[in-house]
DNA sequence: TGTACATCAGTGAACGCGCGTTCACTGATGTAC
DNA sequence: TGTACATCAGTGAACGCGCGTTCACTGATGTAC
């Protein structure tokens, strides 16, 4: 974190996470070779740092999810007392998916990979985001079934996120995708409201 | 189709998809190389049947989606005139997430993978899944925003799906995860009549 | 019915690639005296 | 203040690997006569 350029680093480790975040955003497989690359360092240099390619993997999901509780809970601190519960909903939604599409590829490194059971660290951190969640929804509908309801609301958020990702949804100039999330969270909230009885049957395909 | 054993194999383009389907199951990485040898056959054979690697990948795709949107089918056919709305979603969601338990790594292949814009047959048998979700909402909800209802339960389908995969939901025996996917969509449609204005504010992290 | 031949599905060896990881090394740094 | 030395972060060359793809080929098949 003090001298740059010399034969010792300074603060490699972090110089080396960077390096991969920017590769990642600039749509390059990940590689630890590429890392070193980007870092301007040797082949070797990263081993000083981290024991394999999964250990540097895991310190990038771990920012990751650092960063998202605090975006998440930036978008908590601006909801103002004259918000619905479906306007914080919203507003949580919106943080979430946004956070997804500015870090595309640091995302989908922050969840798809095999569970490595016990990372500690990373499994704490993503677990982390769930606990903030599931405690908000706790103070929205103190009557609810909280987890449940969490959980509810954690995937519909992550399906939005991940099926933007994955051009399910259509390109996706930042503003529309937010809208789209708020007209997502206000469809399912109106409805209750527009249930009907299964009297005729859909057929499918 | 018809002589298995032999110089010539018979059916190979189908053989090399159900050996890559088999591949994935097991856990395998997906290589071209890979499908070859799970098939019996050399390295090179599969050109004579894909130009390329990304073209077997998209005719399991294709595949997948097609075993989806029957397995979707089903589910809405089984519903009776008794069910709610609220089961009918249900029942729709444990399909969804059911198959995406049962097939991992041909879901995965389904959906992570860039956006190879114009594969045709691949995104039109994607945007028919889509497409039937829809239809079936309107029918449920013949006053709601039925391209945004869909959105949002076919966003929280395949969150749930995504998140159990990256175990991100505790490990899964299958019916547990029915269940829970049931309690979710339950929490969803109590989540009105629990709604709360925002007196309190929550803090995150 | 029998034979000649075109077709084309499958072979197997080879190419060049980037990867993760290891190794013996070098040289900058900071501390003990 | 100046020097000797231990430490350890970074080097660069090398390993073995599996991959996607291409190539000239071989041999089974089916059709024309």
């Amino acid at each position: 974190m003090s001298t740059e350029r010399g034969y010792h680093h300074g603060d490699l480790r972090a110089g080396l996470i960077a390096a991969a975040i920017a590769g990642l955003e600039a749509g390059e497989p990940f590689s630890l070779r590429g890392v070193a690359r980007r870092a301007g360092v040797s082949t070797a240099a990263p081993y000083r740092h981290f024991p394999d390619r999964t250990a540097l993997e895991s310190a990038i999901a771990v920012e990751g999810f650092r960063s998202l509780s605090q975006e998440l809970a930036e978008a908590l601190a601006r909801v103002t007392d004259s918000d619905s519960a479906a306007d914080t909903i919203a507003s949580l939604g919106v943080a979430y998916v946004t956070f997804a599409l500015r870090n595309r590829a640091v995302f989908q490194l922050m969840f798809g990979n095999e569970c490595d059971d016990e990372d500690s660290e990373r499994v704490q951190a993503s677990s982390e985001v769930r606990g903030a969640l599931t405690r908000a929804i706790a103070r929205l509908f103190p009557d609810a079934d909280a987890g449940a309801l969490a959980m509810a609301m954690w995937s519909m958020a992550h399906g939005l996120a991940v099926l933007h990702l994955d051009g399910k949804f259509r390109p996706e100039p930042a503003e529309t995708v937010a809208e789209r999330v708020r007209t997502a969270v206000a469809a399912v909230f109106a409805m209750n409201s527009t249930a009907l009885r299964a009297a005729e049957r859909t057929e499918f395909a």
